[in-house]
Order: C-alpha cells, then sequence, then structure tokens
DNA sequence: AAATACTACAACCGCGCTTTA
DNA sequence: ATAAAGCGCGGTTGTAGTATT
C-alpha cells in the first residue's frame, strides 16, 4: 500500500497524489540542468514515477522560480475581481497579470473565497459603448514603463499588474492605428509558454465584441511569454456600473472597485 | 475531548487546440 | 491531408487543517 492519499496507476505503474520533497529535488533538479523539452518523456530519466502531466502541473503551480505563494494582497485581489468581471474563468489569463501567481491558484482563491462573496448577485455588465470606449485605452504605468524601455518601434514587454484600478481614467478612443504590426495570431502566438498567452478563447461570452476587437488590435510583444500587453486598461473603465454584492444600488456609481476590495479583503 | 462541518488548496481529469510526423 | 502526440486550460475532486458544536 502506497502512503497515504498516493495510488500507483497499476498498468503504467506511475504515482498519483501528493508529490513528495524527494519528488520535488529530482523534478527541479532535472528542469535546472537539463530543461523542459518533452513534459511526458522526461519523468523517466528525471528519475519519477509519474505522468508528464502531473510533473508539468507540478512544475508549473509550485516548482517553478519566481512564484509567490500565501495571502493574495489587496491589490491582487481587486485585480483578480476586475478582470473576473470581463474575462469571466479565464485563469491563465487573469493570472498572467499577477506577478508570481498561477491560474490554479487564482482559481482556487476565485472559488474559495470570492466566489461566494459574489454568488447570487448580479454583476451588471458594461453596457457596450461604455465597452467601447474602454477598449483603446491604455494602461498608463504601461505606456510610460514601455516608454522608458523602449525608444524603439519593438512593442517591450514587462510583466504589468494592473495599478490604480481605482482610478478608471485614462480612456481613449480607439483609433485603427493602434493596430500592431502583428497579426492577431503573431501577436497572439507567444514563444516558448503558449499557456501564458491569450488564444482564441480567450473572451468569455460576455466580453464585448468592441472588447475583443480591442485585445486583436493591442501590440501584443513576442518577446515576454507572460505579457498581454494592456489588458488592465481594458478594465478602466470609470463610468461602467458594476454592481459589487452588497453594495446598495447608489453606491454603485460612486464606489470604486479599490473599495470594494478593501471592504472584501478586511473581512 | 471527540465528532462534525467547513475551508483552502494541491492535484487529477477530460477536453480542445496546436504541432509534428 | 491526416492521425497521433503534446500541451494547456478549466472544472472537479480529494484531503489536510481549522473551526465549531
Amino acid at each position: 500500500m502506497a502512503e497515504l492519499g498516493v495510488v500507483l496507476d497499476e498498468k503504467r505503474r506511475l504515482k498519483k497524489g501528493a508529490w513528495s520533497a524527494e519528488e520535488d529535488q529530482k523534478l527541479t533538479a532535472y528542469i535546472k540542468r537539463h530543461g523542459i523539452w518533452n513534459w511526458s518523456r522526461m519523468a523517466e530519466p528525471a528519475g519519477l514515477r509519474r505522468s508528464g502531466k502531473s510533473c508539468r502541473l507540478r512544475w508549473m503551480n509550485y516548482l517553478r522560480p519566481n512564484l509567490r505563494h500565501g495571502n493574495f494582497t489587496k491589490e491582487e485581489v481587486e485585480t483578480i475581481i476586475k478582470l473576473h468581471e470581463f474575462l469571466g474563468n479565464k485563469w491563465s489569463a487573469i493570472a498572467s497579470k499577477l506577478d508570481g501567481r498561477t491560474d490554479n491558484e487564482v482559481k482556487n482563491y476565485w472559488n474559495t473565497r470570492l466566489k461566494k462573496q459574489f454568488k447570487g448577485k448580479s454583476m451588471q455588465k458594461p453596457r457596450k459603448s461604455e465597452a467601447a470606449r474602454v477598449c483603446d485605452s491604455v494602461d498608463a504605468n504601461h505606456e510610460s514603463s514601455s516608454q522608458e524601455e523602449a525608444g524603439s518601434s519593438t512593442p517591450t514587454s514587462t510583466p504589468v499588474q494592473l495599478s490604480n484600478l481605482g482610478d478608471f481614467t485614462g480612456i481613449q478612443t480607439s483609433s485603427p492605428e493602434n493596430f500592431g504590426s502583428l497579426s492577431s495570431n503573431q501577436a497572439i502566438g507567444v514563444l516558448g509558454d503558449k499557456g501564458n498567452s491569450f488564444d482564441n478563447n480567450l473572451c468569455s461570452s460576455y466580453v464585448d465584441d468592441e472588447v475583443q476587437s480591442y485585445l486583436w488590435a493591442q501590440n501584443f510583444s513576442v518577446e515576454d511569454a507572460h505579457m498581454v500587453q494592456d489588458v488592465g486598461a481594458l478594465f478602466m473603465d470609470s463610468t461602467a456600473t458594476v454592481l459589487y454584492p452588497g453594495w446598495p444600488l447608489e453606491m454603485a456609481s460612486s464606489a470604486s472597485l479599490e473599495d470594494f476590495a478593501v471592504n472584501l479583503w478586511e473581512n
């Protein structure tokens, strides 16, 4: 009998369940030495009786460098709420905007903590006209940082966190000039880790056409697997009425997401 | 102190998309 | 052109830890 909570796939003699420290060490050491080349074939030479899928999951969600574990900050909570509002359950897309967080972590956080806050409460969808105005806005932070770094025509890509979510300003008008030089496929296909890019399924059913247009029109970088440039700007509409659960209607227009997140975070 | 309920999170599964042969 | 393999995503489940009765 295997250790508690751990079973073996009798056919393939693959181990399932919780990872031991030794397994973690083996996987980490192997990847450090050889890199990631083929998940399903790496397990054996790494000395692991695990499926490639299991190895990948463990690495992506736990062992990967620069991951942050532990409590979400107020800002991260704000970001999750706001992004979820527009993207729905696109956990990888949401996670890509949070430095060092995984889709699994974001999903778990939503399902265990935030979901119940929103359960049964309607999140009012922004009107189309409002969404349209949002489409071309650019996160001021992204703008300035890319200008600083760039000085070239190549879109730069620094992992950027949404900030100033309470300050829904800086909306600009959309224009064809903002279409990137990359095709949407180029822009969205990302070198290395496509999992961190937006894909064709990005837009959930309640993302407005205009928002989708925005996504396809942006200058996405191909240099950074983690980046989807300026999507945060999508969510900076100061006028979109969003009803946060537990908040009276009359507060909807005046209260910021930040207020809501603070309230949520502190309780 | 024990039993039960609840919460948080790691991990698995199935599906769909992309890449490769 | 197509089948197979590989990969990533989102949904779900299992379990350990904590709170409550």
